[in-house]
DNA sequence: TCATACCGGGG
DNA sequence: GTGTACGGTATGA
């Protein structure tokens, strides 16, 4: 019986790695973090490949060893130099790790044994510049903060100012260095300004001049058709903490935006007198008022800090466990970066042939369950969902990729969800803010990501070694059937069924019932459903609007109001329109239909009255195309935002956002303060055919009209307001 | 109107 | 040897 602890979290007990580096050479460096000391050591290791046939492989010097089972990958060669490896290299079904994971998988060695994430040095640093070209742009200012938590900032000549960087990081000498959109900008521009200056960007442990790359989908290119690459400093990991937040949102899916200042407010942060300047804005305030700009800087190495420290946790816990540098595994997708190389080591380890990378089959992949049972306003709602329902359904029924002989990837997923649930509970019986706790947090978070991924790593085609459609499609098959069951069974109790998708399904439940009765019918069909799926309450709603699948309003039972999907929520949208539409669906959930008709009114009225501003009825456009681009196409299609700049004869930027709005007599003007000059009948209209439309599914035809007739025309046969009630009708299907 | 391509960030 | 956990927006047919 293999140990299946062993596939989790590797087999070698060295206490305290904190980076690695290894070279074709055989020649593996690694940097410990014993009691707070750094050692460095140097290991031997046999560079490795496993290669489907070994007829012009054996070579003297060669080891060759035959693996069990009926993988097609069945013979792991290796060399004391990788070189003597080149010629199975370029097969395209040679499996061959870069060195570094080559020396992790088959060590049985992972990162951070019994280190917590406070025991890595850990430093930030963040370029203030003059613009985002490094071809055109430079450095003003480089903000460090120090693992001892000091933050200074250096400045001055710019090569001065680069040798100073590195004068600083080989001084402090951090295991890791932290920035937000550290490789999507800092890197990538310190780099080129150091090769224009001539100076040597020496911030590796080693003492290679400049830096390394590697290959990276969410990294930079140097130009049209370059691969996108990401920098490496041997001996240290380069963490960038938008990666961080990206995966965590991912997961919460709360967060606004992913901008470093936004999320650092929107995590508590941020302090009360953070320092803001608009990015544009730099240069200029450092010429004038230079303190702003370190106060600024500052401040972001602090909550750059403050950010790893409070998203990082899962990324340095799948290091405890996957054979891959820490930095990988910060930007790694979850099925081929983490699961995979897994997957990988579990299978030498237990001496067994891996199959082949199988391109897609061309069979198609049958999704989740979406459904829309009924549409306008309902009452006492209630969401019920399943937590982790596919890897719930993968164990229960046991689906696994077909070709994984050894059980591994259900293995590991039994193995984590268990695990989590210890992770959990240790993690609540931890004091609040204590590092106990943000370790079992941290554990419990890269859990999961690793099981919700399992079921995308069967799904994944071409790109996992061991992905199964047919099996993914089992999987998505059962979830239907659990769903579909969860909704006749929740039906037959009486509920009336809104809108299901996936593995949730929103009810309104008759009015009699307390909330022990929802509570209870929950219960009830969660007993139906099979063992080891758990369905739970996951929220109770005074009353939705639903409009289309997707998207809705909720209402909760403390008055808040949750919009979901494109048609209550866009950035484009105008802002009046907005406003209108919250009044709207405010008075409409608790039966109000005279206040619907009221916001309605108060917003044409403010139209005319012209007490909006042109800010409030303008739309926010992203400029896509060209000045020229633009005179090439203006006889064919005019469009309001360009017209609007042409107008003002400025020019502009590809990616530029502004705010346009159409003004008196059909024109386009840009918005800014204090203009009102707007279209008002044009907005009248928008209003009713924009934004009423979307409360459509409320109201009779009949109804609809009468509440959002035009304020001039009197109707002849109109019904009293107060007599409408808004309606829920069934959809097919 | 509907599909699909692209973006998210940094000064 | 990069990578199929999404959701909004912009674009083309």
């Amino acid at each position: 019986m293999p140990d299946h602890d062993e596939w989790l979290w590797g087999w070698d007990p060295t206490p305290g790695i904190v980076s690695v580096w290894a070279e074709p050479s055989g020649h593996a460096t690694v940097w410990r973090r014993v009691g707070g000391e750094l050692r460095v050591e140097h290991a031997r290791f046999r560079p490795w490949a496993v290669v489907d046939r070994i007829d012009d492989v054996r070579r003297p010097g060669l080891g060759v060893r035959e693996l069990a089972g009926d993988g097609e990958l069945r013979w792991l060669v290796d060399a004391d130099d990788a070189r003597r490896l080149a010629h199975v290299r370029d097969r395209p079904t040679t499996l061959i790790l870069p060195p570094d994971e080559q020396y992790l998988v088959r060590s049985g060695r992972t990162y951070f044994r019994g280190l917590g994430f406070d025991d890595l040095r850990r430093m930030q640093l963040d370029l203030e510049t003059t613009g985002l070209d490094p071809g055109r742009d430079r450095i003003l200012m480089i903000a460090v903060r120090r693992p001892d938590g000091s933050a200074t900032t250096i400045e001055g000549d710019e090569a001065d100012l680069v040798r100073r960087l590195v004068a600083e990081v080989r001084a402090e000498d951090p295991d890791v260095i932290e920035n937000h959109n550290l490789h999507g900008f800092d890197l990538p521009f310190l780099v080129q300004r150091a090769r224009a200056l001539g100076v040597a960007l020496a911030l590796g442990r080693t003492d290679e001049p400049g830096l390394r790359q590697r290959g990276a989908r969410r990294g930079v290119t140097s130009g049209d058709g370059e691969p996108r690459i990401r920098y490496v400093a041997p001996g240290r990991e380069l963490i960038d903490t938008l990666d961080a937040v990206v995966r965590h949102d991912f997961a919460t899916r709360d967060l606004p935006e992913h901008g470093l200042k936004a999320v650092a407010r929107h995590l508590g942060l941020a302090g009360a007198d953070r320092e803001v300047i608009a990015g544009d804005r730099i240069a200029h305030v450092y010429a004038t008022d230079p303190e702003r700009v370190r106060r600024y800087a500052r401040a972001d190495v602090e909550e750059v800090a403050g950010l790893a420290r409070m998203l990082g946790g899962p990324a340095f816990a799948l290091a405890q466990m996957a054979p891959r540098r820490y930095e990988r595994l910060a930007d790694a997708g979850p099925a081929t970066g983490v699961i995979d190389p897994l997957l990988v080591r579990a299978y030498l380890r237990a001496g067994t042939a891996l199959p082949l990378h199988r391109p897609g089959t061309g069979e198609p992949h049958a999704g989740a369950a979406l459904h829309l049972f009924a549409s306008g306003v309902a009452h006492r709602i209630v969401k019920a969902d399943v937590a982790s329902l596919y890897p719930s359904l993968m164990r229960t029924y046991r689906i696994g990729p077909a070709r994984d002989r050894l059980g591994a990837l259900l293995a590991l997923v039994e193995r984590l969800l268990d695990l989590r649930l210890e992770a959990k509970a240790k993690g609540r019986a931890a004091p609040a803010g204590s590092a106990e706790r943000h370790r079992h947090e941290a554990m419990s978070a890269a859990m999961k990501l690793v099981i919700n991924s399992a079921y995308g790593y069967l799904a994944a085609g071409a790109l996992t070694r061991f992905s199964d459609v047919e099996a993914a499609n089992e999987v998505t098959r059962r979830g239907r059937e659990v769903l579909h069951l969860m909704c006749r069974e929740l039906a037959a109790r009486g509920v009336t069924l809104l809108e299901a998708d996936t593995d949730g399904v929103y009810f309104a439940v008759p009015e009699t019932w307390t909330e022990a009765d929802e509570r209870r019918v929950v219960d009830d069909v969660a007993a139906l459903l099979p063992s080891g799926v758990r369905l739970e309450l996951d929220g109770r709603y005074a009353a939705m609007l639903s409009h289309e699948p997707k998207n809705y309003a909720l209402r909760a039972y403390d008055g808040t109001l949750v919009l979901r999907g494109v048609a209550f929520r866009s950035s484009r949208a105008e802002p009046y329109g907005v406003a209108f539409l919250r009044a709207a669906i405010d008075r409409l959930l608790v039966g109000d239909v005279p206040g619907v008709r009221t916001a309605y009114l108060a917003s044409i009225a403010a139209l005319r009255r012209r007490d909006l501003t042109a800010h409030d009825v303008a739309t926010l456009v992203r400029l896509s195309r060209t000045p020229a681009a633009y005179a090439e196409q203006r006889a064919e299609r005019r469009e309001l935002a360009y017209e609007a700049l042409l107008a003002e004869s400025r020019g502009w930027e590809v990616g530029e956002r502004v705010r346009v709005y159409r003004t008196t007599g059909g024109g386009a003007a840009l918005a800014r303060d204090g203009a009102r000059d707007y279209d008002v009948d044009h907005y009248v209209r928008l209003l009713r055919t924009q934004f009423a439309a979307r409360l459509a599914r409320a109201f009779t035809a009949d109804d609809f009209a009468v509440v959002f007739a035009d304020p001039d025309q009197l109707a002849l046969f109109t019904v009293p307001l107060e007599t409408i009630r808004p309606i829920l009708r069934r959809e097919e299907g």
